[in-house]
This record gives C-alpha cells, sequence and structure tokens, in this order.
DNA sequence: TATCTCATGTAATACGTTACATGATTGC
DNA sequence: GCAATCATGTAACGTATTACATGAGATA
C-alpha cells in the first residue's frame, strides 16, 4: 500500500475482515455483494493482493491440491485490521461528485461503532441537502448562458440539458431520501 | 485517438461540436455544464487535445497576448464531425454498473437523430426494467449465503447490508423512472 | 498586497483494462 | 464432448492523478 490506499484495497481488506478467502472468492464476493460498483479484474486482484501481503497487511496459506492449482487462502493481519478500522472510522468527506464513495464504507460499517457510524451519515446528509438546494437552484441559468454557437437547434439542445440536469437532480434526491432514511434506520434498530 | 475512444475524447469532441473554445474553457464547461461526473483534471485535457490533433480529430489556431500565455483555440474538424456522430449514433450497449454512460451520450443528443435517440432510449429502458426485476427478486436471499464467519454482530452485518442494497436499488428505480420521463418528453416535444 | 482566475503545460507515478497463458473439474 | 467454472497469474498498454513549473491580470 505505497501511499494513498485506494478503494480495491480496501474493498479486499473490508471482505478479509470479515472472512479469509482466496483471491478468486473476494471476485465472487465483490460481483454478488458489493455489486453496484464496476466489475474488478481478478488480473487486478492477484496483484493487488500480493502488494498488500508484502506490505503485511494480509497473510496466506497455502493448500496444495494435486493436479490443480495450489489455493492461496487470504487473511487480515493485525496491521491490515488496524489501518481497515482506522480507515472506517476516519472523518467522512463527502465527494460532491460520487455517491458510492460514503455507500462503500458504509456497507462495511458493521465493523464500526454506531456513534461513529451516526456521525458519519449526519455529515454526508448534511452536505446532500446544502448541495441539493445549490442544484436546484442552477435551473435555466447556467443552462442558458452557455449556449452553443455552432447549432442546428438551440431550443432542442437546451431541453435536452434540461433532462441532462433532472437526472442530476434526480439522483442527488434519491441520495438524500435514502440517507434520512438510513440514519433513523440505524438511529433506532442498530 | 489510438484504440478504443474513451469518453474523456468524446467529451471534448462533443464540446467542440457546439463551439471552438481553449482547453480552460473546456475544463470549465466539464465542471457547470457536463457536471455530473468527476472533474477530469487540465493536466490531462491538455495532452489529449494535443492526441486529439495529432490524430486529425480537431485543430487550433495559435492567438498570441503580449505577456501572456498565448491562446489555442480548438475545433473540430470533418473528421472529427464523422467519428463524433458515429459515436453517438452506435447501437446503444446498456453498461449494467454505470447509469452515466448512457445520460453523457444523452448529454450531446441534439446532434442526433430523433429516431435513433428514441431507439437508444429504448434499448436503455428495456435493460433497466429487465435489471430491476432481477435487483428485486435478490433481497435477503444473496446475502444471506455472504454470511461473515469472523464477526461480531450477524444480525447488525445483514441490516446494513440490506439498507446498502436498497441503495442500488433506489438507484435503479430513480433511473428507470428518469428514462420513462425522457422518452416521453422526446416522443412528444422534440 | 494577497488571493483567485486565467492559461499553458511536463513528469512521475499509480491505477485499470485487455490480452495472453495454463490446466483441472463440474455440469449439460 | 463441450462449455462453464474454478484457480492461478504475467505482460503490455492506456488512462488518470498528483506534483511541479510559470506568469499575467483581476478582484477584494
Amino acid at each position: 500500500m505505497a501511499q494513498g490506499p485506494n478503494s480495491l484495497e480496501f474493498i479486499l481488506l473490508g471482505l478479509l475482515a470479515l472472512r479469509p478467502s482466496t483471491g478468486y472468492d473476494l471476485k465472487k464476493t465483490m460481483d454478488v455483494s458489493v455489486r453496484y460498483i464496476s466489475p474488478v479484474a481478478l488480473s487486478q486482484i492477484y496483484p493487488t493482493l500480493k502488494r498488500m501481503s508484502q506490505a503485511g497487511l494480509v497473510e496466506y496459506r497455502l493448500v496444495e491440491r494435486s493436479g490443480r492449482a495450489d489455493l492461496k487462502i487470504y487473511s487480515i493481519t493485525a496491521a491490515g485490521q488496524d489501518l481497515f478500522r482506522k480507515w472506517l472510522a476516519e472523518p467522512n468527506k463527502p465527494d460532491p461528485y460520487r455517491f458510492d464513495t460514503f455507500a462503500l464504507r458504509f456497507y462495511f460499517s458493521s465493523l464500526l461503532d454506531k456513534t461513529i457510524l451516526l456521525e458519519h451519515i449526519r455529515t454526508e446528509l448534511d452536505f446532500r441537502r446544502t448541495q441539493l438546494i445549490n442544484t436546484r437552484s442552477l435551473d435555466g441559468t447556467v443552462l442558458g448562458a452557455l449556449a452553443p454557437i455552432e447549432i442546428i437547434d438551440m431550443n432542442k439542445t437546451v431541453k435536452i440539458w434540461q433532462m441532462y440536469h433532472q437526472y442530476g437532480l434526480q439522483f442527488l434526491e434519491t441520495y438524500t431520501t435514502w440517507l434520512e432514511s438510513i440514519l433513523k434506520t440505524v438511529e433506532e434498530e442498530l
């Protein structure tokens, strides 16, 4: 984990914090359980695990199987546990352009304290509420100012940009509503 | 554009199809108008434009300004126009993991024929409706099967995974609804 | 007078994708 | 008998991020 730990390393760390697995298994779990992020190639998982084991975050034991490829069953080390829990507990810095950054941390939040989790959710929610207000007040304004010069049908262009704008706005609304609902659920049920 | 044209190249091409701009301007337009995708660094835009001009897709004229940095005003070439329109008209292959791929093409659709645009939207909508059915029928099933071994609180984990699942589902629902609404608008108003 | 915006870029590094390589087992 | 799944990886290539480098004009 040379420098800034990237999200794949944390996903692998997080999954290994739940149970030891082979690289192949990790890939499958990502596909079926983490599932809403773009699938990562196995050819990227293997070298990443290798790097992480060199960094002492994970370790593996070999299971030899006559004829077939050996199994490398990875598990998380104490150092890995440490780093992962630190990452989970870090103050949440909402990413203006992506919702999945937070969602991913949330996926692994069972390893996190309820108090800190609630803090994370509230930070995210506050940020999105402000963003929502700003996005709503944007409507025709900026779009009109960006009128293209070499254009066939200006009316058509503006209509399409408005629909595109609706796309962004509705996703933000859905996300905010989801955050409100998980805040309530975590408060009451966890 | 060595091989598979990537999306940044198409964004730049699309914006230049609307009006000539400097690299700096393109960056700003991406930030304020395309806006819902992660911002691209200027240090990536400059070499990309250079590559594209070497490939004959764009060209620029120099505007010298005493003291200050020269302006490079890029515009799209006939070859660039061609490639861009081909890209826009290409059959739509919905990306299971990302909604912004289609949304981005839609942003530039004013340069596209209404008939083809409607086809694109219908393809996308059909795909998402199926995906929605599959995602809905997933609920507790897979999640339970993935029960972690080394776990403190299984109940908590499953609840969090269910909320995470709701996140994915609700985004898909919002997206599908948005597609239905733009289908109607394009049919009736464009 | 200091910060922000305008305007261009290079270099180093890290990350991700695609193609390639191998081979046994399981299910149809 | 054939395809999909299991299970491991390497190599080449392309793309994106971060840091570095420069400097004028506008705004507070």
